[in-house]
DNA sequence: GATGAATGAGCGTTCATTCAT
DNA sequence: AATGAATGAACGCTCATTCAT
């Protein structure tokens, strides 16, 4: 990210510097919004810096005020998604095991549902993994995070392999949202949700 | 894709006819497996007409002799992998649904681990729907298949509910695939392979 | 360059008008000593004002209400160090023309080494001559009062040819400084300088 | 420079190959014309790659078919003046040291007469060291060939002290073709190269 | 007086595609 | 069938300059 100002000594007043401040914020959401919205539904790729200046409202040059590069954007684009994931993810210090799996399960069938272009788009570029190292190591995180999560409340449960099962309880998610990425319209995704949660979260142990 | 030779009487031996022929097919073949080279390696936005023709040993503007455009190209290049992968599928006309289960997931996890990157970067195009339909309507083809298939043998068993079953168990392959092309080496791809089909093809009914 | 603050009456105390035009001179000459230094080093074209300004510790506007244009500041730095050779190059009024010679001639070889950067800055811009006339007009007017300079000494001394004779001793110079530049550490600057010293100032007449 | 075509074997006929090869040095000569005459007229740095195409009679892409960057434009126009150069610099196998001496002094004075706006440019750019080395190292190495070629022949003569002479002489040279460059019209050049050989090459030994 | 967010024309460069041979 | 010189639109990016505060 480029040159933040600098604080000349007593050089403007507090509120200045809010004012600044805020608009430096409004136009870094708007570029970052906009390159959501650009990426998501066309590919990084087949988007142009000249359409996200335009989508967001604002000048070419004004994104390289705030960013390096496109990949640069591309980068805070995603950790913007990220921050906002980590952040509901700390909703679950539940005791009942089966509730947290429920809450995960929704958590997770209402997020590719709402954010389905948003979502194929990550699963999109952790693949392109060669080209943009800091994707693939979110995407590594993140499932990594999950692998620990579903294994700990198998465990819980009474799971017999839990850390196997856990594996596969993760792949099942992914595979599903892939397959909903592709088939959309015609995949019974209610109808999975419902039968997912009966069998890992209503069953009895 | 250009106009085939139409076989005008007498207007050239069939020695020739065949030598210009065989050549024709030379060239595709050489063009075809330098772009899954290079699709598959680099990404097919990063791979230029150039390096494919460099690659494949000829020049740039034989591939257009072929191949309409880049796209037309990379809708090629699919549909040459799809049909290899028809071929060998045809294989099963076997009896005994566990042992075609089998069999299927033997050739599924053999082929990702021999062809990461290949169905790495098919996985990476059909989540590109926008831009390449034709990639979109083969991952929707080929996903239908598995259901059918995989449905029909969990029938045989007497599975309780074959048809959602079968969409999880899809959701299983696929999910094991993305994460293995993520996580590669640390990823326990043996042992998820053997734990999956003891639960589905050696369990007791 | 903007206006000068007109004095108008009781508009405001002399102490606050000194203070502001302090103000003035002080980021004036940071600006100038920025772009001297930055402009020497990496060269005009390759400085941006957004680096002279960070350089100078004051904002990027600011540069503008002290001059018009990059060039302008250009301008105004190539005519503060004009400005300061003149100043010294009034000290010379002695009566022995060998002694006057050799002042300058020493004179000369410590600005080419103390300076070397910016001199050479100088040389590279008189010779952009289209783009920069006002370095061209100073490069001309130095260029002159050096020839008129060594005619002067070497008519004293009584050289046979004295205009011609001054104008071969200026390229010796200029063509000294500009292999000194070229060459730098390996150039014998010292002995080149102690010969021309015994050649014109020390020989027997 | 980028890619020369690749022999196929058997390809192509000679006559093709020989006709395609004129082609490439049409194009590379017309874009080296027209990068010397932009460069050496506006500068380096204020001519643009969609000028010298458009001057070139070309597209732009074009340029770099044969030329990396802009600034392998300039290393290769430059390498071809160097080249030049060479080829008339290799006619001096006289014995007559003065005979050399001034057959070097009319070349130098006819050159620089000539291609005024050429070694006006070569003289800026060997003063940009920092941004251009090649050109550096090849004002170098010109330098110490005048260098040598004067030592010898002063040496012949019978000078005293040839070697410090002879990079005085080298720098008069340089110095003149400095002011010559400034001055232009106003500047004396033809009775200083009359100047010049009455003094080093006519005199009484 | 001083700031820095904002602009937009213009830069060097790439590359899919065409076409004369 | 095969070549590769040639095109030109589009790209990511820079930077001198403006102006509201």
């Amino acid at each position: 990210m480029t040159d933040r100002p600098v604080n000349y000594l007593f050089s403007m007043s507090l509120k200045r510097e809010e004012r600044i401040e805020e608009l430096r914020e409004t136009s870094i959401a708007k570029i970052l919004d906009a390159a959501l919205e650009l990426f998501s539904s066309h590919g990084y790729e087949y988007t142009s810096m000249n359409q996200v200046a335009r989508h967001a409202g604002i000048s070419k040059g004004l994104i390289y005020n705030y960013f390096d590069s496109k990949e640069g954007l591309l980068k805070a684009m995603i950790q913007s998604l990220q921050q906002q994931e980590d952040e509901f993810l700390e909703l679950f210090e539940h005791d009942d095991p089966k509730f947290v799996l429920e809450e995960t399960f929704k958590l997770f069938f209402q997020e590719i549902r709402q954010n389905t272009r948003i979502w194929k788009m990550v699963t999109a570029l952790s693949l392109q993994l060669d080209k943009f190292d800091f994707v693939h190591d979110i995407a590594l995180k993140k499932l990594e995070g999950y692998y620990v999560l579903f294994q700990e409340q198998l465990e819980k449960i009474g799971y017999p392999n839990p850390e196997k099962e856990a594996k596969l309880l993760a792949a099942i998610f992914d595979g599903i949202a892939l397959h909903y990425f592709i088939i959309r319209r015609d995949y019974p995704l209610d109808k999975i949700e419902e039968n997912l949660i009966q069998k890992y979260c209503r069953h009895e142990t």
